[in-house]
DNA sequence: TCATCAAATAACCAGCAGGTTATCAATCAC
DNA sequence: GTGATTGATAACCTGCTGGTTATTTGATGA
């Protein structure tokens, strides 16, 4: 059983896999033609980067005739979020830095 | 320019070297044997391991007679809790738009 | 001084991840 | 039905990443 922010930490590593996932989360819902228009890869490799996206819950797709609509799914960003407090939750426990880690996470 | 938050998802992808990571986080400083000691990998694997996290920041180093000592850098995950946040203001702020738009409309 | 120990570096190897082109399947327009 | 278009899949290649063993550097203690 991997863990969820395993997936994702793997998920987001590869930049134009980040990218699509930004582009979709910043412009909402995208045909995968219009997604592949402005990315600097080919067509089939915007169409793997999907699939691992969505694998990795972090997209949902919308089949309309032949086009297919993804959209973003913030949702699966929570095991990330969780990870991360966690480790600062530890490392508060030892000092007091988390206070302002929250601030940021707060505005 | 590499973008803050694209060196840290590369560097804390990998599940060894996250782990090395979480261990400092929970149990503070640590030296290179003691960590060696529990990782599954050579002393070398986590000599390098080590390195790729301090040039990403995410560690610093004290050397000490002929150990190093490692100790997490919490700090560094800033740039991370940032990106989330802003996918997350995205999301929120098209939602927002959404909200908006169905006011106008029921008026 | 010399043997030992901790950690870093060197040199190397294998697997995989991300890219490509070519092709297929499905839907649409005529 | 035919041809065009959209997206997925296949097949393949290449480079990088993470691992190994062997070696080097530096500190320690007898």
């Amino acid at each position: 059983m991997p863990k969820a922010h395993d997936v994702l930490f793997r998920t987001l590593a590869d930049p134009t896999r980040r990218a699509l996932f930004e582009r979709l989360c910043r412009e909402g819902e995208k045909t995968v033609g219009s997604l592949t228009a402005r990315a600097r890869v080919s067509q089939p490799a915007v169409s793997k980067h999907l699939g691992i996206l969505k694998q990795a819950g972090l997209v949902r797709d919308r089949h309309e005739g032949r086009q297919t609509h993804y959209s973003a799914q913030l949702g699966a960003l929570a095991p990330l979020i969780d990870w991360t407090s966690q480790m600062a939750g530890f490392w508060e426990s030892r000092f007091d830095l988390l206070e302002d880690l929250l601030k940021r996470m707060d505005q």
